[in-house]
DNA sequence: TTAGCCTTGATA
DNA sequence: TATCAAGGCTAA
């Protein structure tokens, strides 16, 4: 662990155990100290955080090398959490400095204590004898055992927000900050989960800097509680009328609705449990690499198989999605539009491209190959008429796409001009900020084209833009006939 | 590291 | 004395 710590390319994150664990003695000893010694006087009013008091029990050496990493370790923190603020956890000090003050501002803004006093009581008081018998934890949805530093949550959310603040952890998120957090997924991101508690409520001033066990909370953290409750009422209240306006729907619902969607076009039933991951480095080597365990699978290919790797591809899509420079210009019921509706096209075309990567057109699956392969998907049952109609027109699509020679610069662009398209038959939602958007990508790619073609960039140009339209039409017969699985079977194994 | 269970101590 | 909300302990 200590050579993983002096090593410069190791992020700090992965070092902190350690100096977190000797920051923990030191303290617990601290601690201990200051209690017997405070048996021993009564009358002694000792400061736990005077240094002095420990140096009867650890030696002076062992509290410089402890501080010393402890500093260390905070200052590679802070400078990580100024590089990536967004995706990194603020620090606990800072937080707790920030909770004082919001603290001084209530004492000043109200005078009358005494009668906030009476107001928190009256607020506590008619909770006390309610007792039901399930209450969900505000940050997981598991069951909550009680208010735990402001806010009701289980044991597990209690713990692991004790942890964080006692031992000063600092997170990062590998996502967009945005992974759901339930009973289920709680794990999977510590960073989302500490920001989900802090924006529910909980107070990191709760957390006793001396661990004394028991008794009540002060009446500066019963403050605090409160500010939060009503904050989180005059918010609830905000967004309620929002609601009225605007449907948006979560990110929980929006996953179910994908997966509905799946379900039905490739007529499964669902077992397998939703992974997330969220790579957004390079997306096209994350879906290929997606797609590539396809081509050592057992023949044929199995629904596990093409339902998880449909999963890795959506979530990737997603990712993607949310970081496209317009993601944040869009308005909120317009970006989840997008991302139910338009998902199947860009995994049809990644499919596609992959494919056409894997293939040339001399070696392209011939149709009664493709046929004999959805045959054995199939185990054997006969397919509708309909099914040799659109291998036919599957493969000359492919076949087109693979003639084309897309770039990587074409293959972007045609898939954020796939996503952004403008829907004329779809009245439903207020679609007027793409005809714009659309404008914009369009005339990037014909720039693109000019540069790299000069004379036939317009025919180009059309060219992808007729792309744009087969695909459009091809995934829309694909789902319609339940044969979304069709481009899977011919990844060559 | 997590989370369920137990202990502790102030307060009604 | 019961309750509540802190903390600690420990198996997984």
């Amino acid at each position: 662990m200590s050579s993983l710590q002096s090593s410069p390319s190791i992020p700090s994150i992965i070092a902190t155990d350690y100096t977190d664990d000797l920051f923990k003695k030191f303290k617990l000893k601290n601690y201990h100290t200051i209690k017997s010694m405070n048996e021993d006087d009564d009358q002694m009013n000792m400061d736990s955080s005077d240094g002095s008091t420990t140096q009867s029990l650890i030696t002076e050496n062992d509290v410089e090398t402890d501080f010393e990493k402890y500093y260390m370790k905070q200052n590679s923190q802070l400078i990580d959490t100024e590089l990536h603020s967004n995706l990194i956890t603020p620090d606990i000090d800072d937080l707790q400095r920030k909770e004082k003050e919001l603290l001084q501002t209530l004492n000043k803004v109200d005078q009358k204590i005494e009668q906030h006093l009476s107001l928190i009581e009256n607020n506590v008081q008619p909770m006390k004898h309610k007792r039901k018998p399930f209450i969900q934890c505000e940050v997981c949805h598991d069951k909550a055992t009680g208010i735990h530093y402001g806010l009701m949550t289980c044991e597990g959310c209690k713990g692991f927000f004790k942890r964080t603040v006692q031992n000063k952890k600092i997170y990062r998120c590998i996502g967009n900050g945005s992974c759901i957090i339930d009973k289920f997924e709680r794990k999977r991101c510590q960073y989302c989960r500490f920001t989900k508690c802090l924006e529910k409520g909980m107070v990191t001033g709760a957390v006793r800097y001396d661990r004394a066990p028991g008794g009540r909370t002060p009446v500066n953290i019963a403050l605090l509680y409160k500010y939060h409750k009503e904050k989180r009422h005059d918010q609830n209240r905000e967004e309620f009328n929002n609601s009225l306006e605007h449907t948006i729907i979560s990110d929980a619902e929006l996953k179910a609705n994908i997966e509905n969607q799946l379900n039905q076009s490739l007529a499964m039933d669902s077992k397998i449990k939703v992974t997330y991951q969220f790579d957004q480095l390079s997306i096209l080597d994350t879906l290929f690499d997606h797609l590539k365990p396809l081509t050592r699978s057992p023949i044929p290919l199995t629904d596990e198989l093409i339902k998880k790797t449909s999963r890795l591809l959506i979530d990737s899509f997603i990712s993607w999605y949310r970081s496209l420079s317009f993601y944040c210009l869009l308005k909120n019921d317009l970006n989840q539009f997008i991302l139910k509706n338009r998902w199947s096209k860009y995994i049809f075309l990644v499919i596609c491209q992959f494919l056409s990567i894997q293939y040339d057109h001399t070696n392209l699956i011939s149709y009664d190959k493709c046929l004999q392969r959805l045959i054995e998907y199939q185990q054997n049952q006969l397919i509708s008429s309909i099914s040799y109609e659109i291998i036919n027109q599957f493969l000359t699509f492919l076949l087109q796409l693979i003639n084309l020679h897309l770039t990587n610069t074409e293959f972007t662009l045609l898939s954020i001009l796939i996503v952004i398209q403008y829907d004329k038959t779809n009245k439903t939602i207020d679609q007027n900020d793409l005809i714009s958007l659309e404008q914009v990508y369009l005339k990037n790619l014909h720039k693109y084209e000019n540069e790299i073609r000069s004379c036939k960039a317009t025919y180009r140009f059309n060219q992808l833009l007729h792309t744009r339209e087969q695909i459009n039409h091809l995934t829309e017969l694909l789902f319609k006939e339940s044969h979304f699985y069709l481009p899977y079977l011919l990844i060559p194994y």
